[in-house]
DNA sequence: CCAAAGAATTGACACGATTCAATTGCAGAG
DNA sequence: CTCTGCAATTGAATCGTGTCAATTCTTTGG
């Protein structure tokens, strides 16, 4: 097979130690010495195994990217922040998705200890588990990503999700709606709890009426149920606020299959303002997020973690959302 | 620090090798013994270190997935066919992106290679690179994903892309058309040359007359450009086909803001059917592939290559496209 | 020419799981 | 009660590199 440090060392005829020092101190090792297993070295194609050093110095360069919808655009484009600012400094990433389900969040963080990953960014799908005891115990370090902690013991890179939801319901008061449904998802997801703090915060004040219809995934097609909810309601709403643009798209669709135009008949705004929405059948307004930059953000974060964990201030970066006006809200009628 | 199979075997009263056999042939192990074990294991969250296993069998369970664009989401879906298929047989999956660039592609293989993955699945962003001797030699097996291979000496699934071409030309010629423009990527990646193909074959034999519209990349951005390309052209086609859903987002945008009608002035018809397709301005007719399914047989394929090495036989897989007819073409008037 | 300091080199052990020859336990046959 | 054969279990050796205390070699000042 291919050769080992044992076999440079025979064939320089030094010994294993000296040929690691070559390897990792150069300047301990004698100038001739360097030079005579340096050309062994190239003599033999020689290359280290990676799994035994990373075995024996217990660290990879690799860190892992856990994500609750690998299929949302606005992922995929933190994904692409991530992989840009890990690859500039020389790590690898694992991108895993969570579909929102705990268990399988958890089985891709047992995937990713077994891989010995340096650290992980995190989306928690559950707002409970954001501690991550057993991976800090085993020396990986934890970023929180698009979720805010409360603790300082971790860092965490996150866009104002409450300010979000305010600015939402403030928009759509200003168009003056005041029977709005909020389109969401289970109550255990940080972002959902978030946002729905801040549309009741922004309804109290403006004193909006706020009816909520939760779905349990947040894509399009449960987008297309929520519709069928909101379409039995008694009263129909006049404008329609949704968790992400995901599930926007799916209510989109379920209401102008029933002949309600937007507008017109409702106004719907979105979160996340992916690239999709102004494609879409009526170009949709959303809350926009700098879904690359908050992966950038948070890939130097945790790597610089990582390498200096001793003097690593731990931080809590928080962006703030913006209002993208596009067609589906306007002024009620 | 964590616990280490030598502690669990302490723990549990049983030696190493027993503990090691739990995990790696549970079918050796008696059922009593098994279950202790196993609760143990659960007990200490013992989690194998992947860097030893790998240093005594040889062989990581990574593998690498190189697509040329996440951000579509027909690549998205394909990743999660191939991360659902790995995860079930243990393996991990490092996900990175080409973005149709050779340069980009070679960058990543070289991560892989150092990363020691087992296998490799590639979407090849240039027809020529098809060999990868490079990775073979050093017994990394090598899968390729939407492009089929001539040679076989490999392992390739696919979707027939020529077929797909000619149906999607069958179709605008059975609706009257004549004059189509076909908007498309480099004639460098391999679905693209497919594709052309496919249309010019078709092309011949329903006497349609094609203009090819190129541009540099297959994203939604570009369609735009390309919208204004044919806006230019001396005489407006009556069909648009689009090498994919995105670019034909795009085209869509760049037309209806001129003031195009679709389908009345002109039709347009995508490819990849992605699921925004129902929820565009006008919902888009495509040429669907079984994008998930196509990720879980890849890895599948990549996989038992790895393992059975020996009496693998290369398999050439090729799935069927299938035309999805929505409201964005129809009868020529 | 010697002693002491400093530089260079050595080699056994550690990392944590896998493997496999050797051992133990056990049931059934004689 | 012993013997045989099979199943279950054991634990030492191993993979390839990094580390570091111990050792050997070199240099220098007196």
């Amino acid at each position: 097979m291919s050769a080992n440090l044992r076999d440079v060392a025979r064939q320089a005829g030094v010994s294993v130690g000296t040929v690691s020092n070559v390897l990792n101190r150069p300047d301990v090792v004698s100038p001739k010495t360097l030079e005579r297993v340096q050309k062994t070295i190239a003599e033999l194609g020689f290359v280290p195994n990676g799994f035994a050093r990373q075995l024996r110095s217990g660290y990879s360069r690799t860190i892992g990217l856990v994500v609750t919808d690998v299929a949302n655009p606005f992922f995929t484009e933190v994904a692409r922040g991530v992989e840009d600012a890990a690859s500039k400094r020389d790590y690898a990433v694992f991108l895993c998705n969570s579909d929102e389900s705990l268990e399988k969040e958890n089985k891709y963080l047992s995937v990713l200890i077994q891989q010995q990953v340096r650290g992980v960014l995190i989306t928690p799908s559950d707002s409970k588990s954001h501690q991550y005891e057993n991976l800090r115990e085993r020396g990986i370090s934890v970023a929180l990503l698009d979720t805010e902690t409360k603790n300082s013991s971790q860092c965490s890179v996150s866009v104002d999700d409450v300010r979000g939801g305010e600015i939402a319901i403030e928009h759509l008061t200003s168009l003056g709606h005041r029977e709005i449904v909020w389109v969401t998802g289970p109550d255990t997801i940080p972002q959902v709890i978030d946002r729905t703090t801040g549309v009741m915060r922004a309804a109290k004040v403006t004193k909006a009426d706020i009816s909520t219809v939760r779905v349990p995934l947040m894509n399009s097609a449960q987008g297309v149920d929520a519709a069928k909810k909101i379409l039995a309601l008694k009263k129909m709403p006049t404008a329609i606020f949704c968790a992400n643009d995901l599930l926007a798209f799916g209510v989109m669709r379920g209401l102008l299959d029933a002949g309600i135009r937007i507008p017109e008949d409702v106004s719907l705004l979105g979160y996340d303002d992916i690239a999709f929405g102004n494609s879409s059948a009526v170009p949709l307004s959303s809350i926009s997020q700098p879904a690359y930059q908050l992966g950038v953000t948070a890939a130097e974060l945790l790597i610089s973690e990582c390498e200096e964990s001793e003097e690593h201030a731990h931080q809590q970066i928080k962006f703030q959302p913006q209002l993208v006006v596009r067609t589906s809200t306007a002024t009620k009628k």
